[in-house]
Order: structure tokens, then C-alpha cells, then sequence
DNA sequence: CTAATTTCTTAGGCCAGACTAAGTTCTTTT
DNA sequence: AAAAGAACTTAGTCTGGCCTAAGAAATTAG
């Protein structure tokens, strides 16, 4: 049984599309960019393999066997971006994508020796929690920086990767893992959200809110 | 015209085998791994994207296109191996591997931090010159071990990387970059070559003394 | 509850890059 | 210079991973 660099991506794009759930092909075609007929092809494979179930016309689940190499790839992908980070000095924005490529290659001992670089680190510059080499994800408590009340402070705690331009953006208004954020004013409907960060007040769209994790608010710790 | 993996291979090796002359399928097929037949269908295909000329029958040859191309790989391949050494702290026999698969896919700007990151190095852990960003192979000029005159020293060079057994063997004698090696004797025939190294005397085998590159002693410098 | 729409799958193909088996052409030997 | 051997190429296949077009199931609407 060869694992595939694309097969490791579907794994990771399961795992991180499913956290607790079946996903629908469509959403991991999107993700990945391919077409839906290239994924239920993929998926039958990969449920032959044993790596995850498939339901015809319903959805798809990794097994344990899949979530393992998914936990690897993650695994990679996070240290990865926090080593460009701390080690080379890549802008904040810049490390996704290069720990997209680096992620299928890199060895143990590879991985092994950024990690002890680094004191072996539990988030990444994005706040997201590093899976353990015995492939457990550290749980962290979040929620959506929709999610807190008007007037309430917060910290955040991840934004999520994936676009650069939505992360300098949210970079440029001052929301890093660690900041504290405080709901000023949610307008009705969709309307955007009045937010406090630091010294500065933004106006700040759901969509964009959406990428914003936080915690209670522990002013102390910041 | 799409450059993948595969191809950087190809070229990387042809330009490797290539050192000024034609280079022969078969010795291509060898080194990559694969059979005669696969590497002439990739041969003609890089002929047709004019990275290199194709004499069937004949042999290869790479043009200044692919000749660029080559160097890129190999000045990747070079700037690992020196950064998973010196800041990864890779035992010498293992940077090779690894920088084996890295090399097809850093950036522009992994590239750059990690020269940036040795200072603008010219030599690899092996004493191989590194490209330039340019696409200039620095001259070195060396020889032989087995070109040394009988009594006479020399100042060891480059080894030759690949195997990390024969690798682990030289540098258990003693044969890095820099040191100073003596020709006690040269066995008639294909016989071994006697040798001082620092402190020890070793019997060479011609074989394994065709892997060590020395240029006229300096010993100043050592 | 049927019809329209969306979502997913099947069918059939393409391309890259590898392989084996069966020729060619070049080289060496005698 | 003919024959034997080595080196290289052609022919025909296979596999992985993608695609489009067309059909089946599930969902939503009326």
C-alpha cells in the first residue's frame, strides 16, 4: 500500500474539513481543486485501503488508520510553517504555502529536528494546536469571535491560514494569536462587527470574523 | 512547457554525468534508476522542449536551456545539504537523502533565506562549488587521488556523495574537505594505494580512491 | 406527492512516466 | 568483412490521477 502525495492531501483535507463528521465529496473537490468525478474515484480507492468509509451519494469518514497519516501531514504542515517563521523569517503570510509543498517530503528525522529547533512547540503562527508525534491533536478551547457577546473581551487564539491576502489583512488590523478583542457592537443581520483591538476600533464583516478564534479573555497572560 | 520532478531529475543527472561531453541513455537509465527504454522516451520528450540534443543511437547532450535548469536543481541540491548540516546538525552521510527529495521543491525564497542563513556559501558539506543564483558552476581545479605521484601530498577536496556507506567509510579514515593526505605507495596494477591521512596509515582500494578529489597541498591552510 | 434542482456517481478518455519484449544499429572480435 | 555481442530504440502495456459528458440519487419547491 504506497501513500501517495495526493492521497496524503486528501487525508488532510478529510481531517480538516471533517473534525467530528462525515464531508461531502463536493467540499473536498473544492478544496483541492479537482474535479468531483476525481474525488468519488479517489475516495473508492482510499476506502478500499481502508484509510476511511464511504457511503454512496453520503458522505465520507476517515478511519483511524487514515487520521493517522492526515495527524502526520498536519503535523508537518505546522511545524513546518512555524520553522519558516522562527528559523528563516518568513512574513506571517508567506509559510502556508510553502509547508503545502514541503509537507509530503520531509523525513522523521526531518521533522524530528525542527521540532527540537524550535523546543518542541504546541501551536503554530496561526494558533493552530500541533498534533503530538503519537498522533494526538492537543484540544484547545475556541470559539467564534462571533460568538461573543456585545461588550465582552476576548483573545484570540487562531486565524485561520489558507488565503494570504484575508491573512494580512486580518494581521494588518491587528488580529494575531494572543490579541485581545473586544466586541463593541454587532450590527443586525449580516452586518458587520464593531470590534476593539488594542488601540484601534475596525469595523469587521461576518465572513472575515469567521476566520477569528478566540478564548475567554485572560488579560493577565498577554 | 511544464517542468516536473521527473524532468529536474533527468536533467540534474545528465548534467551531472554530462561534465562537458555526451552522455549515454544507459548511464542515464543506471543512475536514475530506471530502464534504458523509459529514458529514451524522456529523452526525446526534452529534445522537443529543446533542453537538450538527441543523436539516437548516440547519445545527449544538454542545451544552455536545460543546462540552467540542471544548475538550479543542483544549487538547491547543495544549499540543503550544507543547511540540514550545519543547521540541522544532519550527520554528513544523511544531508545527501534528504536533500535528494527537498531540492524539486523549495522556493525561490527558501532558496535565498537558507543561502542567506550560511552566509553565501560556495562549497557543500562535500566540497562540491555551488552554483551561483546565476547559473555559474564556480572552477574548481582538482584531480584524483590516484593522480598523486608516489611521496607526494595533496590537500583533499570533494567526495564524492551518493552512497553514505562509502561516505561513512572515507570519513572514518579520515577523508573530509580540507585534510591533507600523503601517496605512500601505489600498489602495480589495480592494486591499493597506500596512504598517510593526519595521523593514520590507511591501504585505499583504487576504487574507493576514485570518489576523493584533491588539489596540490597546502598545508598553510589546513 | 410530483417536479425541478442540486449533488454525486458512472462511463469513457487522456496524459505522464514507468515497464517488458522484440527489434535495430553500433562495436568488437576473429 | 562477417559474425557475435552490446547498446539503444520501437512497440505495446500498465498505473495513477486527472478530466468531461451523461445518468442516478437525494433534496427542495410547488
Amino acid at each position: 500500500m504506497v501513500i501517495t502525495q495526493a492521497i496524503e492531501d486528501y487525508l488532510k483535507t478529510i481531517y480538516l474539513l471533517g473534525q467530528g463528521g462525515e464531508v461531502a465529496t463536493s467540499a473536498i473537490a473544492l478544496k483541492l481543486k479537482v474535479s468531483p468525478p476525481s474525488v468519488t474515484g479517489m475516495v473508492k480507492k482510499l476506502a478500499e485501503m481502508k484509510l476511511l468509509r464511504y457511503t454512496r451519494y453520503q458522505g465520507v469518514e476517515l478511519t483511524p488508520a487514515g487520521e493517522k497519516i492526515a495527524l502526520e501531514v498536519v503535523r508537518h504542515h505546522r511545524l513546518l510553517e512555524l520553522y519558516l517563521q522562527e528559523a528563516l523569517g518568513y512574513p506571517w503570510d508567506k509559510v502556508h504555502e510553502e509547508a503545502e509543498k514541503l509537507e509530503h517530503v520531509i523525513s522523521e528525522e526531518f521533522e524530528d529536528r525542527i521540532a527540537e529547533a524550535l523546543g518542541w512547540p504546541e501551536t503554530d503562527p496561526h494558533g493552530h494546536p500541533i498534533p503530538t508525534k503519537d498522533g494526538v491533536l492537543p484540544a484547545v478551547a475556541v470559539r467564534e469571535l462571533l460568538a461573543v457577546e456585545t461588550g465582552q473581551s476576548a483573545t484570540v487564539r487562531q486565524v485561520s491560514d489558507g488565503d494570504p491576502g484575508m491573512l494580512r489583512y486580518l494581521a494588518s488590523l491587528g488580529f494575531f494569536p494572543g490579541a485581545t478583542v473586544q466586541v463593541l457592537e454587532k450590527a443586525p443581520f449580516e452586518g458587520p462587527l464593531r470590534v476593539r483591538v488594542g488601540e484601534a476600533e475596525h469595523a469587521v464583516g461576518r465572513e472575515l470574523a469567521r476566520h477569528v478564534l478566540v478564548s475567554a479573555a485572560t488579560p493577565a497572560e498577554v
